[in-house]
DNA sequence: CGTTGTATGTCGCAT
DNA sequence: ATGCGACGTACAACG
């Protein structure tokens, strides 16, 4: 098998598993190396079957040879339309929630707005504190140090508008790194950690009210 | 399937590839999203079979539950030992082409060193302009807005150093996201989109000269 | 279509 | 183990 594109590989002869899905993809696994293939294509893409030999191209130009010497099995299915994946717990999940009951950060917290626009980038939550102070909030289903310094360039350039500094700093996650807690408060952005089976309880109730 | 782990995911029955692989890992594939299953577990996994229902639990108690309602095939083959794959990057090569024209970046940069060390980390390229100031260059393929935070942490280090300060900061790169770029020019780092290519070709013609 | 942020990212290397 | 940077990152959402 040979690769060219972003990057040029090769690779040895030997007993591999080729998949060919209904996608158009193509990718090359060995015995090892989790559900990654050695190679692959991914859609769009179109492959040329010569005799022993494929050639899988796509729109950039990015090409994989492909060399059969011999074939141990070879199998086909129809797997039909898959009725797809729900996932539960993702941070953009978790915003919902805190939007929905902001006081889990602080008692008297109200929102403003989700993905307030910045030059550098959406800032997850803009609330107001109790006195009328602008509370910026940086969510994250991990928080490690990265999350720090997004919303450390956040909160600097919100505290250079007149309007609406001074700017408080709140770092929301479901578990932060030691480390990162450590130069959050350093910088005295608050940490807190939400409990998210807990939050979605209080949405619950709060549906349950009206 | 349900997986119950960093998230939670229900996969309702369909028909669908197995892999089970020799790492131990497991993936579940459907007909699309090329190469990523829609759910797997990575090695090291233990795998419980009981009649119908596999359950697989790793280390961190992560855990996949799969019914198996129906086998349409099922194949079992030796691989043995890969190989391996060889792979030449663009990254580390695009890192030769500068540190041999260096000029490129700005017409009478000269270089110091490749990798400069610094307690952090090394700097990729460490040069001197026309008038004999110092000039850090952090390169990468696509520079987002963590190539800059990295090279002002470099910057902010080499400038406590009386004898290079002051170290002007050049970001160099094949493309440079557009917030990458409002954030470096806030902070009077430079950028230079760098044509790969080109490059490639003005080495070619150098060598060409000797 | 380009841009941006997220990811069960994964992977490899240094500490 | 953990932190950190690179990846052919892939991928989906959004302007």
């Amino acid at each position: 098998m040979d690769y060219i594109g972003r990057l040029t590989a090769h690779l040895p002869t030997a007993n591999r598993l080729l998949m060919v899905k209904a996608d158009g993809s193509v990718s090359i696994h060995a015995d090892d190396r989790a559900y990654k293939p050695l190679n692959w294509m991914s859609p769009p893409c179109r492959i040329e079957e010569a005799p022993g030999v494929w050639r899988v191209v796509n729109k950039a130009g990015e090409e994989l040879r492909i060399t059969l010497e011999e074939v141990l099995h070879d199998s086909s299915h129809e797997l039909g339309v898959d009725p797809g994946l729900r996932k539960d717990g993702v941070e953009a999940h978790l915003q919902e929630l805190l939007a929905a009951s902001p006081g889990v950060l602080r008692e008297g917290y109200t929102l403003v707005r989700r993905e307030f626009p910045t030059a550098i980038g959406p800032v997850d939550l803009f609330c107001r504190d109790a006195g009328g102070g602008s509370v910026a909030v940086e969510i994250k289903r991990r928080a490690g140090i990265d999350a720090v310094e997004q919303l450390t360039r956040y909160l600097e350039l919100l505290n250079r508008d007149p309007l609406l500094a001074p700017v408080a700093g709140v770092l929301a996650a479901q578990s932060i790194a030691p480390q990162a807690r450590t130069l959050a408060e350093d910088r005295d952005i608050r940490c807190v950690v939400v409990d998210y089976d807990a939050l979605r309880g209080i949405e619950r109730d709060e549906l349950t009210l009206f």
